[in-house]
DNA sequence: GTCCATGTTCTTTA
DNA sequence: CTAAAGAACATGGA
């Protein structure tokens, strides 16, 4: 369900609702969607208050108060909430906790690809990538140099480049002008000074449209988002293209639906406009 | 019954 | 060995 905008959606709604409350009990914890198995969640979070929320990637970092952190991952179809004591607990709910102010954070996942992960005091962690709202085109450069792969799946790729997923990759590389199998190795400098900007331009509209609403995601405050209106390639197999009205097609790329305009996105580089010549 | 799904990780293959 | 491709995970909707 949620690549980067739409989990950065559910950090600014999620936020005013827990930062700074603090956490009475916790009433309930599936064993097995906690991150390591053994930590002993139910201790480590009672009495603790929430000092802040923030996103890295697609996660949703907690920080406590004693400098203890752990994350949730909403996987495909992840959703966190707030709710009263009286709203009903939907099914494949996997975790309730009591706060101070009598509501309930609630985390419901039903395929289970998500999870709650303990990070305790430690310190980065992360195997990920930069940041694609604030990657630098040159950094990007030489982490796509590294790699045969389609563009496509080198940029799905958590470690190379953190936050996008199949939504994302497909737009951007539209808004690029970029075939999805173009080997990433082999994008010239001006290609990818153009994708980077693509990647942030297609983000932050995203962020500001809040997000986009396929299936059933929704933010803490229940509410859809609505990118999902202005995606350009992404669920538009064999509709025209909003800039040169031919279908867009839809392949299998590293497993997944990839989405593209064959026109906008040519499989080989445009050949370099030359003047006319005679004779 | 079939196929498909906004993600990650483990296993297999080259 | 490493990189890349494929399968697996669990549930629900069309």
């Amino acid at each position: 369900m949620p690549e980067l905008p739409e989990v950065q959606t559910v950090v600014t709604t999620l936020a005013p609702k827990l930062v700074g409350r603090r956490i009475k009990s916790v009433v309930h914890v599936r064993g097995d969607i906690v991150d390591p198995q053994t930590c002993d969640l139910l201790g480590c979070l009672t009495g603790r208050k929430i000092k802040s929320l923030h996103r890295r990637a697609k996660r949703i970092i907690f920080t406590l108060d004693d400098g203890n952190a752990f994350y949730i991952h909403l996987g495909m179809t992840g959703r966190l909430s707030v709710d009263p004591p009286n709203e009903v607990i939907q099914p494949h709910t996997h975790l309730v906790v009591h706060l101070d102010n009598v509501r309930q954070l609630r985390f419901r996942d039903p395929r289970r690809f998500g999870g709650i992960f303990w990070v305790g005091h430690g310190a980065s962690d992360d195997s990920l990538g930069p940041e694609p709202l604030t990657v630098r085109w040159d950094e990007l450069r030489s982490r796509l140099r590294h790699t045969t792969r389609a563009v496509k799946n080198a940029l799905m790729d958590q470690r190379l480049i953190a936050g996008l997923g199949n939504i994302y990759v497909d737009e951007s590389l539209f808004r690029a002008g970029l075939h999805p199998l173009r080997r990433a190795d082999r994008l010239n400098d001006e290609e990818v000074k153009t994708l980077t900007r693509s990647i942030k331009a297609v983000l932050n509209k995203a962020i500001r449209h809040r997000g986009s609403t396929l299936r059933d995601y929704v933010d803490a405050d229940g509410a859809p988002g609505a990118f999902q209106k202005l995606h350009d390639v992404y669920d538009r197999e064999g509709l025209p293209c909003r800039r040169c009205t031919t279908p867009i097609k839809r392949i299998i790329v590293g497993g997944r639906s990839t989405h593209y305009c064959p026109s906008c996105q040519p499989r080989r580089r445009p050949p370099a406009r030359r003047i006319e010549q005679d004779s």
